[in-house]
RNA sequence: ACCGGGAUGGUGGAACUGGUAGACACGCAGGACUUAAAAUCCUGUCGCCCGAAACGGCGGUGCGGGUUCGAUUCCCGCUUCCGGUACCA
């Protein structure tokens, strides 16, 4: 027959399904175990592109190796359903999630089976299925009643954590947690449950807290940092505020460490492990607190009514202060010396609250920023004042309090005394009523302004500044602090001289982007608060300043400034002028920061010390001091865990009478998906779940409202597929004992921040539980390169021409930094990379007056700061359009594009990202093409022409990543009716190192093609008729078979599938050239093969009678023996320079090959003469002549 | 800016631990078969030079140095591209 790939697929895979042949036993099978595992992909509606295979052509074929040398593979696949695309969707068009979600799925498998996976789907995992999210659960549930027991190092049962309290208080404790002060066993039995359930939420690996948090009002959701780009959402690219919000966080930081050393023993790339070192981001060094001069300390006035409590909630838990944390003790003692005896009202009121006659909690006497306010509920920033006699004559005060503090967003009531007593009912209705109107989630008000003080009013206190610093040795050297911009505590230092500049510094740094700040990295910018600190050492008073190299987030977002031995410091000091020491010597200051190891020199008592032992010198003696201590500091923070999201799995915790969060009953799991109206937040800003009805547990209790995110499934599911259909637990002993972990695991770089280490996280966890008997999820990791598309991109708004005067300046700038193409002499420049900067014409400008809205002269050249001229909207951009548009000859043919642009517009009004305003306002865009413009004029596109243009319209195209809205999705489909599933995964392989990027081009695809059907015809003759012989095969035969066999094998290990296929080229090759159709080399041949290309050597394995199907074969044993040569052409070189080749048995002697050398003709005429200083023999590799 | 990985013919790429640079393909050119096309097959294909040819000469793996008998491979200094991180004190 005829080489028919389409038939032979279809009969090869109902031969498959009838075998039930990618079933895959346990233990049972008696043979090794061996897990080759894929990333399992999202579902999405754009199907499978031609990238995803990569990877999963890659494992299969690895798998099938495996699987032939004796081992039991588990090579399964899943689909990781839950995420934010499938409830997008569900928004627009008010489909349930589930039912994209399935229908996804489907044509995913469909997909995936054209291709000849070897798949046990019996062993299929979905996210987003209960019977798997009730593990998903069920893990949470085991993280939320557990701990880190930092002595032990490991996570270990809450229940050990509250037998300890119970006898001995914390006080013995090493935990990973928030709790900072210390109990007695009797304290801890004093407490009320919601004490100890709040206490408890301090230690638990997954637990409850505010936290400022990136909220996105477009998608109501929470995004990771790593989702937000630029203060816009990755996906959409809507704008994201930062607001504090009850968050579910898991505390991944407790692991922090063991993640970082577990990297040393894992077989991953380089890249990755460095990536996730550079993520935890551990460094050690000292926190130092630098006294800000008495002069310079902020005066500060009482609180008013300001009564301290013994038993107050910030003695006992500072982590509620919401105050300004550095002062906020000083203020707390200050409360306490002006003690007076609480009034009855207050007292009153008071217990009425705790009564819990009013649903929210209230802190009594609580700090919030500079005051000590009466009552505070902190969530819902509502402020109760209790007023006496003695405050009515001073009115203007309070006012102005009241003022300030509802600049902080807070709503202040104010009663007297006199009234909570007698009308305690209302005033508890009124209070009640307020809560219910004011939102529980808040966004940050800008920092409070300062207010006009009052001599007689103020105190003074001590204000210190903590710095975090790895290099405590040179501390001598510190001639300068800088502060964040954003820190707090600058208005409290500033000085009245300096407090403009100070202003307006801030409000500077504030408004600059992450764009701007990414693009001139080197622009050095700072101001001068007036205060100075006191060096704990010298003595010395040293000038603070602000400086935006600062960051808030990272340490205690202040650096004390070293500027001879820290190049940033050392910029900062150079270019304000400030003092510059030499405390380390080896380096010459004067020229740059000295940042290397060496010997201290003008530091008192570090004088002669080594780094190291200075660094252990200075930390003692700072510690002895009391104003700082050791201190290791990650970059890495913990885990947010909640999403405002529908689509994801609940959380299973529910909040009973007193709104302490309990975990739901095991026997109660999985916490399903209720069933909403819509798939929006709540118009209050509650999650989309809030909108179930009747969705209580028990009947009575609500359940948690938001999700888990989109990794909660993820760090877990390698798991499953070891024991997917067990519904007593989430993975059998026996499974696991059998399977163990991941031995290959395939997947995109892209991960190795995210998942890769929750994934990493969750099975130490689970290890540390005994419930699984390793702790690294994957022993090897691969990261296949990504393919990318090549998109089509046309410009709309026209383009800018760049002509003289200065060409060279317009053509570098378009080539490094922007797209571009010519039109004769002049360049037309569609876009700069970083859009800084944009090149006009006069022409240009003179074509859209309401555009530009300035005047040029023709010929002239602007060189314009976009946002300075143009609204952004404006500015103009390249567009992707679809690839089905573009005539390899005539470029892009405009009126079919246009008509699909039309219809394509009405349909997605919704589409994502800054392609939606591209689609939405095709009767103001303006297309450019060479030496024209197509514009919308009465109801059609027209052309209007520039001076000697043609309207042939010119796109140009971009490598950039395969994605929908881009246009740009190759679909493997396509290839595989075109080409036949085999052809496509063997040149998928054939493109080149499975790591590396590369633009998908089907340029190569005829050579894997002709080589298939050179195969066949090993097989079939020109006839189609079966040719294969019983002869025995040559030697010759042999030895090309099996240096083939040989060479598959070594590069099966090192991956190289690049490589087996050009000697699979070969081996076919040569065959043809011998005529060989034996079946003796042809038979192995076709294992060899197998694993790339399954479908076509499966039916020739077939059609050769052989027993069972091949992929159940072995892998044929290499010969060695064919594979010893014993004779070798030696390339013979003089200087280097290979000038001949001579064959000698490989066993002759190097001085016998020596003297023969020099004895050859060709030898003679290169020395003409001349003696060889040197003759060099290696054997089997080669001889060089050295004259 | 830092971290990681690259840069080899017209193109994708190959070259084991320092040992014949350009395997295997694509494309291109010429030829065979064919009425023709497709398909298939054969020949050539890093550049320059000499020549009828050569198993001739010279140069050549991003650039500049170095180590070595010998460097695509190792070292130093750059350029540039891709990916990651975001000034981490």
């Amino acid at each position: 027959m005829e080489y028919r790939f389409s038939e032979i697929e279809e009969r090869v895979k109902n031969f498959w399904k009838e075998k039930n042949i990618y079933r895959v036993g346990n233990a049972e099978s008696g043979k090794p175990k061996f897990y080759v595992l894929d990333m399992f992909p999202y579902p999405s509606g754009a199907g499978l592109h031609v990238g995803h295979p990569l990877g999963y052509i890659a494992s299969d074929i690895y798998a099938r190796f495996k699987r032939m040398k004796g081992f039991n593979v588990l090579h399964p696949m899943g689909m990781d359903s839950f995420g934010l695309p499938a409830e997008q969707y569900a928004i627009q068009t008010g489909q349930h999630p589930v039912i994209t979600t399935e229908q996804n799925i489907a044509t995913f498998k469909r997909q995936m089976d054209q291709l000849g996976f070897s798949f046990d789907w019996t062993r299929e995992v979905r996210t987003s299925d209960p019977k798997f999210y009730k593990w998903t659960q069920w893990i949470f549930i085991q993280l939320f009643q557990s701990w880190y027991n930092n002595s032990t190092n490991k996570a270990e049962k809450i229940d050990s954590l509250i037998s300890e309290f119970e006898k001995n208080g914390n006080k013995n404790i090493s935990a990973a947690t928030d709790q900072s002060e210390i109990f007695s066993a009797d304290g801890w039995k004093s407490f009320s449950a919601k004490q100890k359930s709040d206490v408890l939420l301090n230690y638990r690996l997954a637990y409850i807290a505010d936290s400022w948090v990136n909220w996105c009002p477009a998608l109501g959701t929470v995004l990771a940092n790593d989702e937000v780009k630029d203060g816009v959402s990755e996906r959409g690219g809507y704008l994201v505020e930062r607001k504090l919000m009850k968050q579910w966080s898991l505390r991944i930081t407790a692991y922090a460490d063991r993640l970082l050393q577990g990297l040393n023993d894992l077989e991953w790339s380089d890249s990755i492990k460095e990536a996730q070192r550079n993520w935890i981001g551990k460094s050690e060094g000292a926190s130092v607190k630098f006294k800000i001069a008495e002069a310079h300390s902020t005066l500060l006035r009482r609180g008013a009514g300001g009564e301290e409590e013994k038993n107050s909630d910030e003695e006992k838990s500072p982590g509620y202060l919401s105050g300004d944390t550095t002062i906020a003790s000083h203020l707390l003692k200050f409360a306490k010396e002006n003690r007076r005896n609480p009034t009855e009202a207050e007292e009153f009121l008071w217990e009425e609250i705790r009564n819990r006659k009013l649903v929210d909690k209230f802190r009594r006497q609580h700090l919030i920023e500079k005051f000590v306010v009466d009552f505070v509920c902190l969530e819902k920033r509502l402020i109760v004042e209790l007023d006496g006699a003695h405050h009515k004559s001073n009115k203007e005060y309070d006012e102005a309090r009241t003022k300030i503090l509802s600049e902080l967003g807070y709503k202040v009531l104010r009663f007297w005394n006199e009234d909570v007593l007698k009308k305690t009912k209302k005033i508890l209705d009124i209070i009640s009523a307020e809560l219910r109107l004011r939102d529980s989630v808040l966004t940050l008000n800008p920092s409070p302004k300062e207010r006009e003080t009052d001599a007689d009013d103020l105190i003074s206190i001590n204000i210190s500044i903590e710095v975090f610093t790895t290099r405590p040795d040179t501390i001598f050297g510190v001639t300068f602090l800088t502060l964040a911009p954003e820190h707090e505590l600058i208005s409290h230092i500033t000085t009245d001289a300096q407090r403009k500049a100070v202003e307006e510094y801030v409000t500077y740094a504030k408004n600059r982007s992450e764009r701007e700040r990414m693009t001139d990295v080197k622009k050095i910018t700072g101001v001068f608060t007036g205060a100075y600190a006191v060096h704990p050492f010298s003595g010395k008073q040293i000038p603070v300043w602000i400086g935006e190299y600062v960051l808030a987030s990272y340490g205690t977002g202040a650096v004390m400034g070293v500027p001879g031995h820290d190049s940033r410091d050392y910029g900062f000091a150079k270019h304000f002028n400030l003092e510059i020491i030499e405390v380390v010597s080896g380096g010459d200051i004067s020229k740059e920061a000295f940042e290397e190891e060496g010997v201290n020199v003008n530091s008192s008592f570090l004088d002669g010390l080594k780094t190291a032992d200075a660094k252990k010198k200075s930390i003692d003696e700072i510690e002895k001091l009391g104003i700082g201590k050791r201190k290791i500091n990650f970059k890495q923070r913990d885990a947010i865990f909640g999403r405002q999201r529908y689509w994801g799995e609940p959380i299973p915790i529910y909040y009973n009478e007193e709104g302490i969060p309990n975990t739901v009953d095991e026997k109660d799991l999985p916490v399903l998906l209720p069933e909403v109206d819509k798939y929006l937040p709540t118009e209050n800003g509650e999650p989309p779940l809030a909108r179930a009805s009747n969705w209580k547990y028990k009947g009575k209790y609500n359940f948690e409202q938001t999700t888990m995110p989109g990794w909660a499934g993820s760090s877990w599911y390698f798991l499953r597929y070891e024991d997917p259909n067990n519904e007593k637990d989430f993975v059998s002993k026996d499974a696991i004992n059998y399977w163990q972990n991941i031995d290959f695991y395939i997947g995109g770089a892209e991960h190795s921040t995210g998942h890769l280490l929750y994934f990493r996280f969750w099975t130490k966890f689970l290890f540390d539980l005994g419930l699984i008997p390793f702790d690294e999820p994957a022993k090897r990791l691969v990261n296949q390169g990504m393919i990318q598309g090549v998109s089509q991109k046309i410009c709309k708004w026209g383009a800018a021409f760049v002509k003289g005067p200065d060409e060279d300046l317009g053509e570098k700038m378009a080539i490094t930094n922007g797209i571009y193409y010519k039109h004769g002499d002049t360049l037309l420049l569609c876009q700069m990379k970083n859009q800084s900067h944009i090149f006009y014409s006069a022409d240009m400008i003179a074509l859209f007056p309401n555009i530009f809205k300035i005047n040029a002269t023709p010929g002239e050249v602007l060189f314009a700061k976009a946002n300075n001229i143009i609204p952004p909207e404006k500015i103009l951009t390249p567009s992707n359009i679809p690839v089905e548009f573009i005539n390899d000859e005539s470029g892009l043919e405009f009126k079919k594009f246009i008509d699909w642009y039309k219809v394509f517009n009405k349909l997605n009004a919704n589409i994502d990202g800054h392609d939606k305003k591209f689609l939405l306002d095709y009767e103001n865009t303006v297309f450019a093409c060479e030496g024209g413009y197509w514009k919308y004029q009465n109801g059609e596109f027209a052309f209007e022409k520039l001076a000697g243009g043609s309207s042939v319209f010119k796109n140009f195209s971009i490598v950039e990543k395969m994605s929908k809205s881009k246009y740009n999705v190759v679909n493997p489909e396509d290839m595989v009716s075109k080409y036949g599933a085999d052809c496509f995964r063997m040149y998928e392989m054939f493109l080149g190192p499975i790591e590396m990027s590369k633009p998908w081009d089907t340029k190569g695809i005829d050579g894997v093609s002709r080589f298939l059907r050179k195969l066949w015809k090993l097989f079939y003759d020109d006839n189609g008729n079966w040719s294969v012989t019983s002869e025995a095969a040559t030697t010759e035969e042999l030895k090309i078979l099996h240096k083939a066999i040989k060479k598959t094998e070594d590069d099966m290990e090192k991956l190289s599938f690049n490589t087996s296929v050009s000697s699979f080229m070969i081996c076919v090759n040569t065959l043809t050239e011998l005529k060989c159709h034996k079946a003796e080399v042809l038979k192995d041949l076709l294992l060899i093969l197998s694993p790339f290309a399954p479908f076509t050597t499966e039916f020739l394995w077939r059609e050769m009678k052989q027993e069972g199907s091949i992929v159940a074969a072995a892998f044929p044993k290499v010969r060695e023996d064919l594979l010893v040569e014993n004779s070798f052409e030696y390339p013979v070189a003089v200087n280097g320079k290979t000038k001949t080749k001579i064959t000698f048995p490989l066993d002759k002697e190097i001085l016998e090959i020596e003297k023969e050398i020099l004895a050859t003709d060709a030898i003679q005429k290169i020395l003409d003469g001349k003696q060889p200083k040197k003759v060099i023999v290696i054997k089997g590799r080669m001889i060089n002549v050295v004259v």
